[in-house]
DNA sequence: CGTAAAATTGATATTTCTCAATGAGAGTGG
DNA sequence: CCACTCTCATTGAGAAATATCAATTTTACG
């Protein structure tokens, strides 16, 4: 019999042994803060391809990833999408302007995250000017990034496009976990394309050509970026 | 003989007087503060296309756009040139990641702004928490938009870019000033192109076809929304 | 092992860009 | 005040990049 895990299935584990942590908001708390914090917070799993919280809801939860890679996105009404950024582990999701949210997010692989409820959350927040401020950093850093992913979008070359999310996302990867030879690519080659604002036929012609020139190797679930040279001029801010 | 004005010429007007403070981070502060406040800005003026800050130089103050539009942009190494935004009176710029702006930013027209050496006005933030939740609040919705830009730019037809571009800027427009049947444009044809993440040629043949078809009048410094409901067609989020 | 989904490859269409020329408006100096 | 010049905007023709449509191969999963 199939088991089947519902939406958002809670988990328990501790905060303390939360390893995230450096990477996560939660690196402005004391530990009796921490400790604190860990009552308003729910461990939730969700499975690949479930949806977490979705664009136009009213945003009443806000979300550190723990585990896993989401995809953040918003939609045309014809259906075209667009994803934004990718989440991954230590992570914060869910600023809304207006109380509602601006994108949708979803699990990629499995997921797991920690979510709070916005109500108590911001209570929490309130006077922890800490905190706050590195939650705004947090912002300010989604910001920049979203900007120069606009660069990306609005004036590179597919080949550009493919070079560069290889080459940030191997970084990113690095930042967090051990350096690796093979760089995994859990997302599907659609949302690849959707990232960059291409075509997922561009984009598998464009991974082939990188091969041809002995840019990459492609394997499955993954790259190996065999110039990493030639990959960075390519990406070249 | 013809008039020099120097980069960020001080010019002083009291802080009480500001026209944008209900649309700027100040509507934060009480009286009291924002006279505190008003001693550690100082007030400048640009001429049309100087620059303000730029793109890796160190971010050493951080400014309100007070009058006139500055263009954000991010340029790569060959030339090629991204606008992320434009910025209207109430604007807060200068945030920074790691100490070094992200993105330059210049005058369009003749600009005037407040600015404020970061190192005291983060003093001033500091135990101003109210202060700090309104920056926040600005920078999550510049995330907010960047998100939508990215959108628009990978996604949108040249048509709908300009659309949407047309009806967005009219929208933010009205929002503070006076509505009007006429939408000023006073950046170029380049800006436009620059920040829709087209060659300045697709977005004159854009306009003319919008024109042809009734959509818009095009008119010298701006246009006027002949048929809105076609262009928020074309605009539909 | 068989089926379905994902990825790749090919042929063609479309959009947008590039290069080139022309036209219009704003400011300058005679 | 007007001609001149410079910049900006528009228009046209052809090229290039990427999208679309269709077929095939590969991989994942029950």
């Amino acid at each position: 019999m199939k088991k089947t895990v519902v939406a958002g299935q809670p988990c328990s584990q501790p905060c303390v042994d939360c390893t995230v942590r450096p990477y996560a908001i939660c690196a402005a708390l004391e530990p009796a803060e921490l400790c604190e914090l860990e009552q308003l917070g729910q461990r939730l799993q969700y499975r690949p391809n479930e949806p977490v919280f979705t664009q136009q809801e009213v945003a009443t939860s806000c979300y550190n990833v723990l585990e896993g890679v989401m995809r953040l996105y918003k939609l045309l009404p014809d259906g075209r999408r667009q994803i934004v950024g990718f989440a991954l582990p230590g992570d914060f999701l869910g600023i809304a302007v207006n109380g509602r949210h601006g994108i949708s997010a979803d699990a990629v692989g499995p997921v797991v995250v920690c979510r709070f409820i916005k109500k108590s959350f911001s209570r929490f927040v309130e006077d922890r000017p800490n905190l706050l401020r590195r939650i705004n950093e947090f912002v300010a850093r989604d910001l920049t990034e979203a900007q120069e992913q606009m660069v990306l979008l609005g004036r590179r070359s597919a080949e550009e496009k493919v070079a560069t999310f290889l080459v940030k996302w191997r970084d990113r990867l690095a930042r967090t976990g051990p350096a690796t030879a093979i760089t995994p690519l859990p997302m599907s080659r659609l949302d690849i394309a959707d990232y960059l604002g291409l075509t997922i036929e561009t984009v598998s012609r464009t991974f082939t050509k990188l091969e041809r020139d002995g840019v990459i190797d492609i394997i499955n679930g993954g790259i190996r970026l065999t110039d990493p040279v030639r990959a960075e001029a390519l990406a070249a801010a």
